[in-house]
DNA sequence: CGATAGGTTGAGTCGCATCAACCGGGGTGG
DNA sequence: CCACCCCGGTTGATGCGACTCAACCTATCG
């Protein structure tokens, strides 16, 4: 399997062979976490960004009395802080969902390959420009889409951006998320998410078990989540 | 009163005295508009950027069906597009609350100004970087806050905001911005948006009229919100 | 083989939406 | 100059979507 964070630049920038063996070799340095781990950008010193490369990951922010708001999914190929390789971190916390592996890459490495190539300097941007773009589109689901239709939004974004680094088989992809980290991705209960689930298997759209989705009925499940994919990969268009 | 674009940026890098006569320069084409104006990035050519000089604006989706949300309040000091200097412009449209200046400074031209100062190159990241994170302090609102706590959250943020650019005065700054609005930014409906209104004066914390916003009791109100600006203006702490 | 995490289901309640009516003030046109 | 209009704000009644609580079920794993 190709490294995922070379495939989605790619996806929206030329990468050189010279590059992809420095980018490959900056990969190199990883650290492995369990299902169910919290991590924290700046563990290993402030001046590492750190790359999912494989498993999916959480980024959340929790109020003081507990509510908590998953606040982005971090699939292969993201970076764990879009201005990671710039600025100060997020403010939030981290958490990974599967088996996960991190690049490592130091800070000012990055900068150096970035700094010699407009190209993968673009594309580094780009991502922080599709993690803002995916922000608020969450947003808007969060403001004005009904439960169900978040979560078929939810799907769509999700298998789509599976697409980009080859995480998906014809329909199907992978979706290892438990319905209670559903509830805190879509701003519902549990309850309310094993019943929208149950909604969309009931009306034909998808299949769901064993952390695997199938999408059955993508048009009909576009039309209900008012999907409108232009808020991603859209330079690759 | 100074330029609000240039003291936002001072509140997180040097600027010499010779960057802000440029600055100055640069802000000093503008384009009037009305209240209730809708505009476009990219009107002006796709090379300007645009910043708000004065008067409030915003930044919305609407849902096929007419839903709408807005996903960021546009005040004195801020681009329109966060990042506007650097990529294509974002997939929102916008529309100003009040009467409204823009300043429209051609891209090539700041980047060429941000290129020869790293200080001022941190400032504008430093901009989009709390852009996205007040983006993400919304999620969690619209996710997991209350109505009440929505609007609560709304007027800390907003009365900090102004703060930086020096448009609050004493425990007051202001907030013209209709109910309806004030529904379409919180993910509520407009007579939700009255009711919550109410209540927060009725709990003696606020003071809203003639669009003008006082805070009355301004700890029992971030209390409320579970506001905690540490997520706004984090290197001038 | 018991413990536990994740999923499923029903009952009752609550927060907020929707619909509808009404009010006051500032602007406009006759 | 005045009547009208319309926008923004306010209020009540009703219904729906989603929450909470609680029980139970199943698969997995130490």
């Amino acid at each position: 399997m190709t490294n995922p964070f070379i495939r989605k630049l790619e996806n929206v920038c030329q990468i050189s062979d010279e590059q992809r063996r420095e980018l490959d070799r900056l990969t190199r340095v990883v650290r492995h976490l369990g299902p169910r781990d919290e991590f924290v950008e700046g563990d290993d010193g402030p001046h590492v960004v750190n790359i999912v490369l494989s498993g999916w990951a959480i980024r959340y922010r929790d109020l003081p009395d507990g509510r908590r708001q998953v606040i982005a999914i971090l699939l292969p190929g993201d970076m764990c802080d879009p201005f990671g390789f710039l600025l100060r971190p997020v403010k939030c916390s981290f958490r990974s969902l599967t088996k996960i592996t991190l690049a490592q890459i130091p800070v000012h490495k990055l900068r150096e390959l970035a700094d010699g190539s407009p190209g993968l300097t673009d594309g580094l941007w780009w991502q922080s420009h599709e993690a803002g773009e995916i922000q608020r589109e969450k947003i808007l689901s969060l403001g004005r889409r009904l439960a169900i239709e978040r979560l078929a939004h939810f799907f769509c974004e999700l298998f789509w951006r599976s697409e980009v680094t080859g995480h998906t088989e014809g329909s199907s992809c992978d979706m290892p998320i438990t319905q209670e980290n559903l509830g805190h991705v879509l701003g519902i209960s549990t309850v309310q998410a094993n019943r929208s689930l149950q909604e969309l298997r009931e009306r034909g759209l998808i299949r769901l078990a064993d952390k695997r989705l199938t999408v059955i009925d993508s048009s009909m499940l576009a039309k209900l989540a008012m999907f409108d994919p232009t808020y991603l990969r859209r330079r690759a268009a």
